[in-house]
DNA sequence: GCCATGGCTAGTA
DNA sequence: GCCATGGCTAGTA
């Protein structure tokens, strides 16, 4: 976390990349972890610069009540990769989101 | 000054 | 539906 003053978009990458298939997280949740409360918007900010979507899941990160949120490619695409994945949607909920909300741990620096 | 958010009110039904 | 919030970038001077 470096100075702590200032969100590093390498540790919301870091942190991103433990959330498995088949489980999402929120913008929000991610800013909390990190320990930036109010940074939900400045995570998909971060989400949207992601340079490696192929090893950065970007698309596991959903709104805050469980709405499809943004994507680069398109917010079908989003869709189609976590239907992929084995989500549900209903509409454009996910169906039992409480119950795919990944428990993001913090992982120790070195 | 924009935005891949989110939380909190007002105000309708 | 409003607006605080954080980070970024375009575009002026």
């Amino acid at each position: 976390m470096k100075t702590g003053r200032r969100l590093d978009a390498k540790d919301v990458y870091d942190l991103l990349r433990t959330v498995p298939e088949g489980q999402v997280t929120t913008y929000g949740d991610l800013a909390k972890a990190l320990g930036f409360p109010r940074a939900a918007r400045a995570i998909g900010r971060i989400m949207n610069a992601n340079p490696d979507p192929i090893v950065v899941p970007c698309h596991r990160v959903v709104a805050s009540d469980g709405g499809i949120g943004g994507y680069g490619f398109g917010i079908k695409m989003k869709k189609e990769i976590l239907t992929k994945e084995g989500l549900l949607f209903d509409g454009d909920m996910i169906v039992d989101f409480e119950k795919k909300r990944a428990v993001l741990k913090l992982k120790r620096k070195k």
